[in-house]
DNA sequence: ATCCCGATTGCCT
DNA sequence: GGCAATCGGGATA
């Protein structure tokens, strides 16, 4: 038997309602490969299968990067379904999203955490602060660290052939029974009621599983009260709400 | 030009 | 649990 690389999901896999699509990519695996020195470790694999992934949908989601319309920023989100977006966070993380949707939706589906099941030496390398090997891909820009993905990816299709980045073709790797959701992570904008966008979906008792945060209120400037502490951490359990 | 703040993380007490 | 780090996007003047 000739051993060909696994084949990336087809773009019809990403041209469907978000979330859809997002319960669906649960339990599957992605995959990217550098080839570059650009890590200082020679490049190499990491594949990561997704425990969490949070949907957002479009210009109408006022939690959606894409809420005020296009920019240049997210013009990647209003392409074609099947390709990644990738952005800058607090001045310091990347993290990656999966365009869905037919094309102009600008929905997609951010990559909140994972497990990772291949090039862990690799994804060490990348994530030094790391402790656990559970805490590699636990949070979204520690995911998009762990398998090396950054401003060079925003855009990358992950179904062309040979693409660098993609996710692996497979049978349903997850049950609708295993899978939680919540509001989502970080999110303001949504009126203090994250119900209204239970958007956040994760799997029963994986421990890859990110932590819960509510929308932090920034700091006020120098004199004003210090804002109410409001980083409630609290770990994702069965008490959420269920499918 | 300037201001505010973010789909976060990790270190500190 | 609190909060600093760090900088670019988007709104406002």
């Amino acid at each position: 038997m000739g051993s060909r690389p696994p084949e990336s999901l087809p773009r019809a896999f990403f041209d469907r309602p978000v979330l859809d699509v997002a319960r669906d990519l649960l339990g599957r695996v992605v995959v990217h490969t550098s080839d570059d020195g650009v890590d200082g470790v020679g490049g190499g694999t990491v594949a990561v299968r997704l425990t969490e992934v949070e949907a957002y949908a479009g210009p109408g989601d006022p939690g959606s990067h894409a809420a005020r319309g296009r920019t240049p920023r997210t013009a990647v989100m209003f392409g074609p379904p099947g390709h990644a977006y990738v952005y800058f966070s607090y001045g310091m993380h990347w993290c990656a999203n999966l365009v869905c949707g037919p094309e102009g939706t600008a929905s997609a589906v951010l990559l909140r955490a994972g497990e990772v099941v291949s090039g862990l030496e690799l994804a060490r390398h990348r994530r030094p602060t790391a402790r656990k090997d559970v805490d590699l891909a636990r949070g979204p820009a520690r995911l998009a660290a762990a398998l090396g993905l950054g401003q060079v990816q925003d855009g990358a299709d992950l179904c062309a052939p040979s693409s660098a980045l993609r996710v692996l073709d497979g049978r349903s790797p997850s049950s609708s029974s295993e899978i939680l959701t919540g509001p989502r992570v970080g999110v303001s904008g949504e009126g203090g009621d994250g119900a209204r966008y239970p958007w956040r979906l994760w799997l029963t008792g994986e421990p890859t599983v990110s932590a819960y945060r509510v929308a932090a209120p920034r700091r006020r400037r120098a004199g004003s009260a210090p804002t109410t502490s409001t980083t409630t951490t609290t770990r994702p359990t069965d008490e959420e709400s269920t499918q």
